[in-house]
DNA sequence: GTCTTGACGTTTA
DNA sequence: CTAAACGCCAAGA
């Protein structure tokens, strides 16, 4: 029996969680690599998203990295979408920093509650 | 087939 | 306190 599924990939997980994400909310790589179990795996998560272009519906302008930091931002066309995104959310985004990140911080883990 | 880079985060010096 | 190295796994060259 091979029981040692991994059997969605990291990649799908990642795509899974970011579809949870509800909207005014942000979470951080590390965060979702947590809730699936690769704590430092965050790199994953980033690659992931890399991929999400090719998904529907990824919000990956809500996912930021530990700091708060739109890191990911230069991956957007524009990359001044994300930040806008953020802001018509209700996320006060300034120097490519969500500056109340602690109070729109969505963790998996909590959220989904599992 | 091997080496380097990559949307990060944690740990150690 | 700051600075640097390591670890994760995959894709591109």
């Amino acid at each position: 029996m091979k029981l040692l599924e991994k059997n969605k990939d990291f990649f799908d997980l990642t795509y899974q969680v970011c579809r949870e994400i509800p909207e005014g909310r942000v979470t951080s790589y590390g965060a979702i690599a947590k809730y699936l179990g690769a704590v430092r795996g965050a790199r994953m998560v980033g690659w992931a998203m890399n991929n999400a272009h090719s998904m529907p519906d990824i919000p990956a302008h809500r996912v930021v990295n530990r700091n708060g930091q739109l890191t990911g931002k230069i991956h957007f066309s524009p990359p001044e979408a994300m930040e806008q995104l953020l802001k018509q959310e209700g996320i006060n985004v300034e120097n490519d920093t969500i500056i109340n990140f602690k109070e729109v911080y969505w963790d998996p883990s909590i959220e989904l509650s599992l």
